[in-house]
DNA sequence: GTGGTCTAGACCACA
DNA sequence: GTGGTCTAGACCACT
């Protein structure tokens, strides 16, 4: 997994860099383009590739590592774990976290069950893909 | 507007307190509680109802302010501008904010829309999951 | 002079309202509505019609009493200076102003005398009038 | 643009200093002496040579950034936007601003435009006149 | 080192 | 009383 497909090197100002890099890997395992036992890129090929810092590749990587879903092997490089349960526990809670933060905001500005799926349709019709790479 | 539903003090400390109180703004927009001409809390009555500092509550107050949303009146206070198309583009903003950034999130993920709704219905069912640890 | 021409009742939220209403009082002198020994209106009736604070009238009539522009006769109201060499000062000096400000900035943004016209005259042409009640 | 001119540290105390700030760099831009890209003066640092504290410093950049002049770079600092588009339109607005607001002031005291060229060539003349009392 | 936020407290202008 | 500005100084996150 040298070539990882190319990631927009856009990032959002309002939140800090690594974060975002670290949600773009969970969202690659989500979307099964990383699988268990990949490599990732370098921290100096990936800080290169996305013009940025390469502390800022590490502290995103550190925070994987931390969290235990990546490792490293010295000399050789990071790697996705093996256990197909870390991995689908990311999955999860990458998911649920959406669904989650999407529903509670939706209540607390008043709106019910059947308002937030009546708005959700709303936005299906008229607004298609914002930047959504809707790979399945 | 003088007895405006009283806030938690309590503050998500990943994000900044002027902007929760921003959005806490908005939320009592869309939810109705307040409405055009409406004069908000003195800068120095929120600040001491929700314990922070005046300047905080300035900054926050500032932010509505360029937004359009409300406008000062020297020695009077802070008002909710009078023009209902305003408001109404605010409300609908804040609601289509939340549900665009759920849509491309869920999409990203892989997610088409009959999956989206399934996820939706489970994380419904289960009700008052806060956390979204939800890993099976 | 007790029906002056109706102003507007908009103020510039940038600048204070007194400092504004002294100036309009200005102007109205300059174009020849206002002239010595004129009536000006009451403090209470100003108020009303431009639905400001007395305070603020009271505020501005002080400040043009200081400068000498205007008197009041106890129970008969304020009234313009009869000399007319204090008018004619006040006149030159609203002029004199405007220029000397409007001169200066351009030359701080790097332009000379010929540029100077040469934008005037470009927006003399397009722009036409844009709250300027041309009462010559 | 690692050395700017060393800019004047008294600032009119009828203004904000940071409204004053704000000018200086718009001054600056039209002027020439800042462009595309270019990279200010940190918040620090200005404001030990402005001798003004850094959290004035910090709400004129803000001023700046919210207008789309400048965007800052996390632990990198401030820089002019490259768009070409947004800085000419920036100097536009500086100037046009300048001569719109004189023109509509003229116009409101009764001058035309003959009358405005006229009294603009004997300021000219004159020269030097900083106060504009030229009330003779 | 950079910017971002927050606090405590001051002074002013305005109503 | 209101908002508007400024200061001094602190702590945090990011590079």
């Amino acid at each position: 997994m040298l070539h990882m497909k190319v990631w927009q090197t856009g990032f959002d100002p309002r939140q800090s860099i690594y974060e975002q890099i670290v949600q773009r890997f969970h969202r690659s395992l989500v979307s099964g383009e990383l699988s268990g036992a990949d490599r990732i890129p370098s921290i100096r090929d990936l800080a290169v590739s996305l013009g940025v810092n390469t502390n800022t590749i590490q502290r995103a990587y550190q925070e994987m590592e931390r969290s235990g879903l990546i490792y490293s092997k010295r000399g050789m490089g990071f790697f996705i774990v093996e256990e197909e349960q870390v991995i689908e526990k990311v999955k999860q809670e990458v998911v649920s976290q959406a669904v989650v933060r999407f529903l509670s905001e939706m209540r607390s500005l008043g709106f019910d069950d059947a308002k937030i799926f009546e708005e959700l349709k709303n936005h299906m019709k008229g607004g298609g893909d914002q930047d959504g790479s809707a790979n399945g």
